[in-house]
DNA sequence: AAGAGGCCCTGATAGC
DNA sequence: TGCTATCAGGGCCTCT
């Protein structure tokens, strides 16, 4: 469910929360993560000043003082709550995310400052967090992605070079991350509507023009979904981004036998299913 | 090299 | 009421 939107905006409140903050002590709950936590992990991030918080992809990287990291993941369902200690030395919950409470299961990492306190919540337990010794690991961990959406190097010469002998359909490629990094499931769907472009097209058989197009709507949808605060869907209670409003624009995605929203388009909204992921697109303006 | 499929995991929901 | 089945999907893995 983060996909590089939702990332954006958590990195972006960790910097105006967590920047320049001391790790005063770790408290793992649960190891058994996307990956196993290691036993020294608390140790090694103990005292280790956080310089800023990047991001890249779907990744969150804390970046410390002394040119180590910590990369995190939130993986489906993984969220980051912010506690910070009131006037009568209590925490209170100042959440990157609406719920005002705290969830009570899942709580699987505890982060704290000498004043605050970051919680990662996670139920699907598919994030992890990961120390990183320099800056040729982090290159090395991240090496497999291919270019963010926004990179120069997301151009039409790459997408035509890339898909020269791809017979799979374009959908799944914009979902691979591989291929380009940072978009997932939802915004998929989303760009190929902006494209009117079937999801099952062929990508080898794409025309010049229509790349063009994959390339300019990804970063269409993807700055217009971070400037709404990303998207916030299923648990509204519990994993609702604080300005999470882009669901609300969706003009596909979870909009199964509605109309499609096109000025004078008359097709209707199918769901399917293409490498048991769910896809969706107008049956008449997408072809 | 490319592509298909499976697995990890929990919670919400549907159907009986 | 309580049971079982299905779906949600990001990343990584194996197999053909």
């Amino acid at each position: 469910m983060p996909e590089l939107p939702e990332v954006e905006v958590v990195k972006q409140s960790l910097n105006l929360k967590i920047k320049q903050k001391k790790i005063e002590k770790v408290i793992i709950k649960n190891r058994n993560l996307r990956f196993k936590i290691p036993l020294n992990f608390e140790k090694v991030l103990q005292n280790r000043l956080i310089k800023k918080i990047t991001r890249f992809s779907k990744y969150i990287i804390l970046n410390f003082s002394d040119g180590s990291f910590c990369l995190i993941h939130l993986g489906m369902s993984g969220t980051i709550h912010l506690l910070q200690k009131n006037s009568l030395n209590k925490f209170t919950n100042t959440s990157f995310y609406n719920s005002s409470e705290l969830p009570k299961k899942h709580n699987h990492v505890v982060i704290k400052f000498k004043d605050s306190k970051i919680i990662y919540n996670d139920p699907r337990r598919f994030g992890f967090f990961k120390f990183i010794h320099n800056k040729k690991e982090l290159d090395y961990r991240l090496s497999h992605l291919g270019p963010e959406p926004f990179s120069k190097n997301f151009n039409l010469k790459y997408l035509m070079n890339y898909f020269l002998k791809k017979k799979k359909d374009i959908k799944s490629f914009l979902i691979d991350q591989k291929f380009v990094s940072g978009i997932g499931n939802i915004y998929a769907s989303e760009i190929l509507f902006l494209c009117k472009i079937h999801p099952k097209s062929v990508a080898m058989k794409l025309s010049k023009k229509n790349c063009k197009k994959i390339i300019s709507n990804s970063r269409t949808v993807l700055n217009k979904a971070i400037k709404s605060g990303g998207s916030s869907i299923r648990d509204f209670k519990n994993i609702s981004g604080r300005n999470g409003n882009f669901q609300k624009k969706f003009r596909v995605y979870q909009r199964g036998d509605l109309s499609c929203s096109r000025n004078k388009c008359n097709g209707k909204i199918k769901k399917i299913f293409i490498s048991n992921r769910s896809t969706f697109f107008c049956n008449s303006c997408q072809k």
